[in-house]
DNA sequence: CGGCGTTTTGAGAGAGCTCAACATCGGTGG
DNA sequence: CCACCGATGTTGAGCTCTCTCAAAACGCCG
């Protein structure tokens, strides 16, 4: 969900950047809205303090990734948003967002567009993880996030992080890729994977 | 994601309810897209061919749950809707929605919040996912979800329906739920159970 | 009363996690 | 140029936890 799917250069020349040191917030619940943050580098935790006193952990925002989408439609924050690591943010004025739509329905249906993407992507992961087989999940993986061609999945980063976004451990995975391989299911290439043309026998 | 939440009357009244027998499809890939749907009664699985031919579960919406919404901003349905119980959905025509949103920026915001408001929740139950141990998954469900006092939880339906989002069996759940109780850490009312206030030493 | 779904507890098995060791690769600095 | 370091990649072995299968109590409704 990149601002740069949607945003027009009024908006997006509207962004500050600024870092965050990791342990620093970026916003805490109840502070007055002003933007939309996009993740430029780093890692953020969206937080909120349970009853016992501890902390909720609602969200973990990566680079590349917007954050408080939904806070632009309320008045104050609802949650707090920690940096992880040390991190880079751009923000995009409130303001700045809501005149752009007003002024183009155009840019507000791309928003729209672009949140409607994000809602229907989630919900692919989240069924993805109602698949309990380690094997199984990879191969829902790899069916989902095959390109045109239907059989060659572009692999975004490590293993690890495949394992990461698969809710399996790498090593889990690492298994699994070895099995297909040899199962002759998948072929692995440089940053990508093949999938085989017919059901293996 | 209700409709409600958002809709004005002009776009409620224009629903046009609809009954699907199990296994028939709702509509199909490449089918021009006629409007959003709002499923009243029943399951569906929206599902895309796999390369060999199998199917590959997209997401599985149950009653109260809306589809289609990225549809709404492409010409052509990119995967199938097919009625897993015999099921009744409203339809919202696509002309009707946009040019609500033209005429009133309000309607537009508010359906943004809700798609907002719906990446937030399904970012929350992801990450939710990412919690292996069933205790602290289910403790992590009541801590979200407490309301107002910030230690009563109301449940919306059964335990295995709670189980089910959750991602577990009922039966862990039952046991999970019976070791709280045993520890002090919750209590069982009727249709709600709340926290306690202390963490449990 | 009888049937059905939920709730509850028990026992066992399997699958993934954890811990561990080692290979590999790219970058860094002496 | 090479030694060193950290991160990724890879494979092995054991353990824990949840799933699976089973059985029974309970409540609700026809």
């Amino acid at each position: 969900m990149s601002v740069n799917d949607w945003a027009p250069p009024t908006i997006r020349e509207a962004g500050i950047a600024r870092r965050v040191a990791a342990g620093q917030a970026l916003f805490r619940r109840g502070e007055r809205v002003i933007g939309l943050y996009e993740v430029i580098e780093g890692r953020f935790r969206l937080t909120r303090p349970n009853v016992d006193g501890s902390e909720i952990v609602l969200y973990v925002a990566e680079a590349g990734e917007t954050i408080a989408e939904a806070s632009l439609f309320s008045p104050k924050y609802h949650c707090d948003a920690i940096a992880v690591t040390d991190a880079m943010i751009r923000m995009y004025p409130k303001g700045t967002m809501f005149a752009e739509f007003q002024r183009s329905p155009e840019v507000a249906k791309k928003y729209m567009a672009t949140l409607a993407g994000e809602v229907m992507n989630l919900r692919t992961r989240l069924e993805q993880r109602n698949i309990r087989s380690a094997r199984d999940r990879v191969r829902h993986y790899l069916a989902v996030n095959a390109g045109p061609d239907g059989r060659t999945v572009q692999l975004r980063g490590t293993v690890k992080e495949l394992a990461a976004e698969l809710g399996l451990t790498h090593e889990a995975v690492y298994r699994v890729l070895s099995e297909l391989t040899a199962h002759g299911e998948i072929e692995r290439l440089e940053g990508s994977i093949r999938l085989a043309k017919k059901p293996v026998a």
